[in-house]
DNA sequence: GGGTTGACTTAACAGTGTTAACTAAGGTGT
DNA sequence: ACACCTTAGTTAACACTGTTAAGTCAACCC
């Protein structure tokens, strides 16, 4: 296998191991029985290398989003089963999770904006959904894309209070799960039947 | 001005200025004209420090709500008014807001978790109104307390959004904040009336 | 066999948080 | 007055971090 396979999974594991935080190029290194410096054959930099796993990692979350799409059911199941899977790889995958959203853009000035942008690909079946909605005339949105745009923020936010252990320990994550997700829908469904 | 205030001052202009990754103890004590290590004479290490400034944030933030807080308005108007603030403190004081969320709790063992459960206190104000709504009967919500964090949980994604430069350029933020909350706020009241 | 290329290492730089050991000043007790 | 202790600060160092310049060593090419 090639060296630059190899640091990438490294890193992976050591990601999921033991978490952003303690992902050290020397840490990665040593693992792969190189010298840190040899990291930089194969990668510009951190960044470069981080960015690679983030692709990976946004390469699994599009892969299971649409593993789950089911065209036959309804409209709103189809809406609720997104977000649950969403919610669901995010809760089973949390290191993954966080290095897509977690990373920042402005931190990494070095790389084009395009690349993080690329990150809404996993939004992009949402707005599909709902695009299809309005076509059908299900819901009645302004723009699919702000639409999309904003589900998923709340989405996002849900996951994110979650994966930071803000959650107040009173508060049983199941329960939590349910309720978010149920205003979510709502919040959306609404629009066909205004008050 | 006793140290401990001086470097307080200094660190949160510097986190103002130049962020939080920037943010390092011996930047702080250099404009505080001090060696670094002086600054553990009054605090316990850094973690401690950005404690110290997250509270500081957080209780901005919570006046800044209180502030806002309107209660001769109607329930939906209470609602949405505190969303709009909330968004809007985290748009003008951002660095505030990232110091608030951004620390995570889990990458400071050495602190008790009370302490950042104490973050919640922002969302009490949340979790008020909506169980004045239900004492009301303007809402029919199970649990007002997983329904204000469901709610804040949803607003701190759509902030976390736009603070990490993630929305599409295409979208104007305005547009996305105002679709935003309309979503979030639709999805509370909806559970009066359902479908 | 000499030259070039590729893969890798060593050594170093500048930065990080943190600690142990030190200094200097000021106040207190006798 | 003098010894003592506390307070507030320092210097020097440790163990990390990402990153780079320079060097090594083997394989391949002509």
């Amino acid at each position: 296998m090639s060296l630059r396979n190899e640091i990438l999974e490294v890193s992976r594991d050591l990601l999921v191991e033991r978490g952003f935080g303690k992902l050290s190029m020397r840490n990665i290194a040593k693992r792969a029985n190189v010298t840190a410096t040899s990291i930089y054959l194969h990668f510009d930099n951190k960044d470069d290398l981080l960015l690679a796993l983030i692709e990976e990692s946004i390469e699994h979350l599009k892969e299971t989003l649409v593993q789950e799409f089911d065209s036959t059911k309804d409209f709103i199941q189809q809406l609720e089963g997104l977000t649950r899977c969403y919610i669901r790889f995010a809760l089973e995958n949390p290191q993954e999770y966080e290095i897509i959203y977690m990373v920042r853009p402005e931190e990494m000035p070095r790389y084009p904006k395009e690349k993080f942008q690329q990150i809404r690909s996993a939004y992009e079946l949402l707005a599909e959904i709902i695009e299809n909605g309005k076509r059908e005339d299900l819901i009645d949105v302004e723009s699919p894309m702000i639409s999309a745009y904003a589900l998923w923020a709340q989405l996002h936010g849900v996951v994110s209070v979650i994966l930071s252990k803000r959650l107040d320990t009173r508060i049983p994550q199941d329960e939590f799960i349910d309720q978010a997700i149920e205003n979510i829908v709502q919040g959306f469904i609404i629009q066909k039947t205004p008050v």
